[in-house]
RNA sequence: CCGCCCUUAGCUCAGACUGGUAGAGCAGUCGACUGUAGAUCGACUUGCCCCCCGUUCAAAUCGGGGAGGGCGGACCA
């Protein structure tokens, strides 16, 4: 694979292919990063992003995972001792996860976000940001809170972040796509490059193939999960026979979630998956890529119960190590 | 500071006027059917009715006090 399709391997936009493109002429050294609020635990939704981390650091990228402490405070998810705490365990299990410690470097936002320099152009940048813009970009917040000040201060820091630590390529979901927006519109403005991006998919929930999956509802999948448990949870999951499935009651466009995490989490970190399936159904099935799998889910050869504790089987491996961090 | 509104199941809310065993929808759980899940049937669970005091035989409901949240308070007339 060459280094382009690398970089941009199961992204869904880049922002833009030209500056992209040329960044993947020489690679070497290129500085990429993504911002987590520190929660504890590593979840399905970190690892998607952190898959990418990992194409980066292959492709020469030099990483930097944001700890984003002063974010978690200002989206108020507690003490500041107490997210430092969470933080901790989530560096641990990142490493666990498979980036490459050499070329991984961790930062806390309390680090440098109390600066005066960072301070000074954080108002540089509320004077030049309309109140609607900052709140469009601004993080989710929770169902029956209402917005804060902090909440449209916080995708102003994000946008800032990108200046500060220096990085040529920000990474983040689909949902941070309008965070990064506005910094290629507003970072200019203070004198500062417009920073290229590249976002990942947001996968559908597990359970129901729509809407985001959410820590919120329960169904996840995360470091702490047994293989039991993951074991549980996957054998729930929506998975009708086919990679495009009609749209639910309500009229709102579902995915196979299955389909989806053997994509995006699986085949980036593994070969090739074997599905064990019992004699009488035909015996155990290989496959070297996603499309593979995917036709034959489509045409039957493949029935979703073996797809299913193929995927669980996977899912365990990738999760192991962090488990066993999190025992300690 | 002043005024108005809200607070009941995980969520959205009814119930209050007229006091009498706390409800619905959705979600969730469990079965049936499928070699998965969903859909579809069938069954089931869920509570500090925001807190305190009072009235009453009896308070989610009435009265008083308090807390939390939301909205409003330009000019003109």
């Amino acid at each position: 694979m060459d280094t382009y399709d690398l970089i941009t391997r199961n992204a869904a936009e880049v922002v833009t292919e030209d500056e992209v493109e040329a960044m993947a002429e020489d690679p070497e050294g290129k500085r990429a990063y993504v911002g987590y609020e520190p929660s504890g635990v590593l979840h399905i939704g970190h690892m998607l992003t952190a898959n990418k981390l990992i194409d980066l650091q292959e492709a020469g990228f030099e990483v930097t995972v944001l700890l984003a402490d002063v974010h978690a405070y200002l989206n108020d998810k507690g003490s500041f001792e107490e997210i430092r705490e969470t933080a901790e365990k989530m560096q641990e299990q990142f490493i666990a996860y498979g980036l490459d410690e050499e070329r991984t470097e961790f930062v806390y936002g309390s680090a440098y976000q109390m600066d005066e320099d960072y301070e000074l152009d954080l108002h540089a940048l509320q004077v030049e940001t309309t109140l609607n813009r900052a709140q469009r970009a601004m993080a989710e917040i929770r169902s029956g809170e209402t917005a804060k000040v902090s909440h449209v201060v916080y995708p102003l820091m994000q946008a800032l972040d990108i200046e500060y630590l220096d990085v040529d390529l920000a990474i983040g979901g689909m949902d941070q796509r309008k965070v990064h927006m506005l910094a290629r519109e507003n970072l200019p403005e203070l004198g500062y490059d417009s920073p290229t991006s590249l976002h990942t998919p947001i996968l559908a929930d597990l359970t129901e193939g729509v809407g985001k999956m959410s820590s919120s509802t329960g169904v996840t999948v995360s470091m702490e999960n047994s293989r039991e448990e993951i074991e549980e949870r996957v054998n729930s999951a929506y998975c009708p026979p086919t990679r495009d499935p009609d749209p639910d009651d309500e009229g709102n466009e579902r995915e196979n979630p299955v389909l989806e995490v053997f994509r995006y989490h699986v085949f980036p970190r593994f070969e090739a998956v074997v599905v064990e399936r019992p004699d009488e159904y035909g015996g155990g099935l290989e496959y070297e890529d996603y499309e593979a799998l995917a036709d034959d889910l489509e045409s039957g050869e493949l029935h979703p119960a073996d797809a299913k504790s193929a995927l669980a089987e996977y899912l365990d491996r990738l999760i192991a190590p962090g488990r066993e961090k999190l025992r300690d």
